[in-house]
DNA sequence: ACTAGTAAGTCAGAGAGACTGACCATCGTC
DNA sequence: GACGATGGTCAGTCTCTCTGACTTACTAGT
């Protein structure tokens, strides 16, 4: 029996396990240039395209880091870069075809995992699960 | 409307917020020469000392990694090695003074931060919360 | 219409974190 | 006592992330 362990530390470990298992199949499925940065940078890429700067503060990183890894992304085909037609300043990361494949599959990887989590934990616990991280998330994530 | 995000990512949010939490107030507190890395290794040192493999296993980095966080951590003097008197290849990472004092402040923010989340979520759903985070843990940890 | 301030993005450089591969010392077992 | 396994270290490399300084473009106030 380990003493109790804090609610972050709790969390730390189904996320750390859903980002393992997602570069895993990515991997193997022939995504295997991307890396998790670069991931958490993609993951957050909206339907239109999204403002580097948004994507930076989403992430929580500095606009610096998050251009570097879009300049990786953008060499390996996942997106591309294209003019704000409201913002001259301005340019939407987009995801190329590439990207929608590799998204595609991630999103397949998800419900897998989700599934497998809810067979663990019955249909009702992770409903409520789920709720309880929507309403914690409302205190814990400052772009939202 | 945000659409409906992965529960991985939704862990992820309080993961993040708790680990920022910590280490703004360790900050504030004077341990200001310790880092995020060093903090994850240090906390999983049992109260007699851990092998080196054993926290790099814990924490799902390498054994060299391992190794150079505790040196850092050493050389600040929040831990100390000593040998293991029950194997002659292996040394055991114990808490130093002012490791224990950093740990101690460390266990008041994440009540804090827990009583926060608590007043948040309410009693009951806060439990909830927790039984099932401890029962994900069983097929998202691999060390446990 | 001009100017001052703000926002978007880029360039350069540096430090920390994490990995692979090779290695030595010690333990445990046959 | 020899040999495979385990604990730990050394060396080198790559990625991530940051700070700081800069350019260009938008916006609000006069």
């Amino acid at each position: 029996m380990t003493d109790r362990q804090n609610l972050g530390l709790l969390c730390f470990y189904p996320s750390r396990a859903m980002e393992a298992r997602l570069m895993q199949e990515l991997v193997a499925a022939g995504f295997d240039d991307i890396t998790t940065a670069q991931g958490r940078i993609a993951a957050r890429i909206g339907p239109h395209g999204t403002r580097l700067t948004d994507l930076a503060a989403q992430a929580l990183v500095t606009k610096q880091t998050a251009n570097h890894l879009v300049d990786q992304l953008q060499r390996a085909g996942y997106v591309h870069r294209v003019p704000d037609p409201t913002d001259g300043r301005a340019r939407l990361v987009q995801m190329a075809e590439r990207g929608r494949a590799a998204v595609a599959l991630a999103r397949r990887v998800e419900a897998e995992v989700e599934a497998e989590w809810t067979a663990h934990l019955g249909e009702e616990a992770t409903a409520q699960l789920r709720a309880a991280l929507e309403r914690l998330r409302e205190v814990t994530d400052p772009y939202r």
